[in-house]
DNA sequence: CTATAATTAGTACCAGGTCACAAAATTAGA
DNA sequence: TCTAATTTTGTGACCTGGTACTAATTATAG
């Protein structure tokens, strides 16, 4: 049992590139293992490839993910938020990224688009905070990798805490979602 | 102008715990100018307190934003999907966990159940890519930090590529969603 | 003024590397 | 088959951001 992996440089390249892909995680004595060659070999190949040390690369995911989970995650509004007038009308833009796309499709999924206009709808509700009721939503045309959705708000209605708020989105002034949704407002803001 | 911060160890203390809540990737070095004292005392605070030192955090952070970016964003079903038939019907579960509340309410936010719901729906489809086209849903009741939230999907009717779809999702035997997706199956253009 | 708490300094060691260079092993070309 | 090129391995010095520990220095309260 010698050593089958010999002078399949390129070979090894290419694997060496999915595994790094697969587990940024891996110390180059691990990928040495994995691959049958010696730490030097796997560091002169990291070096020909430009991957950096693992160290690096633990810190890019880390600030990026950060980054991606701080804005996605904390952020109540999906999207930018470009215009505001709370219980009356609002407007917000996102751009469709690689994320949010299906892989087979490069298409944008349904719960992005809905979660641009459901947080723009609730930011419309002139309370504390608010929860979706029911909604009715068409998604008129797929959304593709790259483009930009503008959400456009308007409160049609409300009773109470009870709203009814309308929501269009468009890319190049094309709609692609309309929706209705009905939302309540709770512990209501004007009792400071 | 002298050292100001002196003997307001605990002081400190509290402030050193925010300060790397809120940047995790802050060497001692840093903190030790941020705070006016030494290395060595940044690192006996850090011993004191049980804070695993800069290395420690941001793997920490990889790791855990790694998971949940791969497991949120790269995954086709939202949710544990946990039977399928595909064309006929299928169930997921997914726990409501803390990033998916609202901060004010702890009350989870439409687009995640949402996104359970449409992905169940579309995994549903009998075809390598589908889109949903439109929906009708109704949240019946806010669903809770801690909560579990089962979905049943079925395929109540298929025309071509056209399919109708109803998901129900429940806590507890208890409907929280209820909703009707027609969705578009279609094969995947393989475009280089 | 002294005892005690808090802070600072200094040492040896570690992981997971980097870089530069040398040497051995393997393979291919003639 | 011999040789040159390619590929792999090894070595030693150095780096960062620490740990763990000891010892010295300052404050500060009583």
């Amino acid at each position: 049992m010698k050593k089958l992996t010999r002078h399949h440089k390129q070979e090894r390249h290419q694997a060496l590139i999915e595994e790094i892909e697969k587990n940024p995680f891996s110390t180059d004595e691990e990928l040495a293992q994995r691959f049958n060659v010696s730490v030097s070999t796997i560091r002169l190949d990291r070096s020909n490839l430009g991957i950096p040390e693992l160290r690096e690369r633990t810190r890019a995911v880390a600030h990026e993910a950060y980054d991606t989970l701080k804005s996605l995650e904390e952020q109540e509004v999906i999207g930018l938020l470009t215009e505001l007038k709370v219980g009356q009308m609002g407007r917000s833009a996102m751009l469709i990224e690689e994320n949010m796309v299906l892989d087979k499709a490069r298409v944008a999924r349904g719960h992005h688009l809905f979660a641009q206009a459901n947080s723009l709808a609730i930011a419309l509700v002139d309370a504390e905070a608010a929860v979706t009721g029911s909604v009715d939503l068409k998604f008129l045309r797929p959304v593709h990798l790259g483009e930009t959705v503008i959400a456009y708000g308007k409160v049609i209605k409300r009773k109470g805490n009870k709203y009814w708020v309308d929501i269009k989105a468009q890319v190049n002034q094309e709609d692609v979602l309309i929706g209705h949704w009905i939302l309540f407002g709770f512990k209501a803001e004007i009792n400071l």
